[in-house]
DNA sequence: CCACCCCCATGACATTTGTCCTGGCCAGGA
DNA sequence: TCCTGGCCAGGACAAATGTCATGGGGGTGG
């Protein structure tokens, strides 16, 4: 019996992939948690050998979830479920010592087989996606321009910007300058959409 | 046995919502489309009795479509089934016609019990949900205020704006102000944040 | 040790953005 | 009929944004 933890925020996903991962015969899901700070603590308990982790969480994205759960259940392999194939996303998956990676277009198939494909050691990654991501370059934002860009995205001025990272407002403009080069966009609004593009924020 | 049509742009999601949906004993998916704009032909061919529809979808809004299938189909039963609960889709969901509203939070048991509902011509509506609807006002925005802050959400400039919408300058920032003003925001990418949260979009 | 990169900051500058006022055109309602 | 409101446009101005040059401090690797 593979035991499983599910980690995923929308309600009827999270129920609908419990069903149906419970429906097959040597698989049994053991916890479903719906928040990114919820995932050790299940794990610890439960003790699965499969987490299946989305990646956009509230209280903690999943990629960090689970660099945290390599340390503290190293035996527990992780499996990222997520929307968007973003390259970045990839990169830190497996960075962070994820066993596969899957996007949830693709058949509901894909899904039991890709549980027990981890489980027997392989990695699993759409070979399109791998090619992508390696073709594109790793990311090459500094970590303040990441954050000063993440900021950003909600239409928070320099100002609130320079306030929420105790920063002089001219740093800021530095750094989303930067940020504005580095992806060859015209603004900021464009540079954080780019940076979202390719999994960098 | 009740025939329903599944629109759902997400293969995993829709995968596993058809699944969940065949296995209760009265109810049969009897059309699966990924896209907005193959929901009416579907329909024309499967003569569902009820029409799951998400909202965004790539081609067509389910919203417009729904609006189509009243008329092209008067006696299918339309049910939104979508990620955010915003006020705005809810209303106009209401003024497409259709018969119930429902987010993908909450438990997926929720959704063949709403199927039934709807077809026994009932309204299935979160109530929480229907008082942010009726007490936040209806869209302010004029068609081509929302129309120039949707072209604004990417990171356009003005210059682009215009371009795209065949207007002078003068005018879009017009009309970027008067959205400002009305969404009582400071900038357009905040103003485009609240409106789309609203549903104005 | 030096080169290199990240961090942080300043000031000057051009461009873009947002505001306000004015005005014309046209439709629908009182 | 007049009034209102949406649509479109121009100009003028203040504020925010983006660019660039410059400089100091710290750490790391050759």
């Amino acid at each position: 019996m593979i035991r499983v933890l599910l980690a995923e925020d929308q309600g009827m996903m999270r129920g609908a992939l419990a069903l149906l991962l419970g429906m097959e015969a040597d698989i049994e899901v053991v916890a479903q948690v719906g928040a990114g700070d919820e995932i050790v603590a299940a794990a610890l308990t439960a003790r699965p050998d499969v987490a299946l982790l989305d990646i956009e969480l509230p209280g903690r994205s999943g990629l960090e979830a689970a660099a945290e759960l390599r340390a503290e259940c190293p035996d527990c392999r992780v499996l990222i479920l997520t929307t968007f194939g973003r390259p970045g996303y990839l990169r830190r998956a497996m960075e962070a010592g994820a066993a596969g990676f899957l996007v949830k277009d693709g058949p509901v198939e894909e899904l039991a087989e890709a549980v027990r494909r981890v489980l027997r050691g392989e990695t699993v990654v759409d070979p399109a996606l791998a090619a992508a991501a390696l073709g594109a370059g790793p990311n090459p934002l500094t970590p303040r321009e990441a954050e000063a860009l993440r900021a950003a995205v909600d239409g928070a001025t320099v100002a609130d910007i320079a306030a929420a990272l105790h920063l002089s407002e001219s740093t800021v403009r530095n750094y989303l300058s930067a940020a504005i080069g580095k992806t060859g966009t015209r603004n900021r609004t464009e540079a954080a959409r780019e940076a979202r593009r390719q999994g960098w924020l």
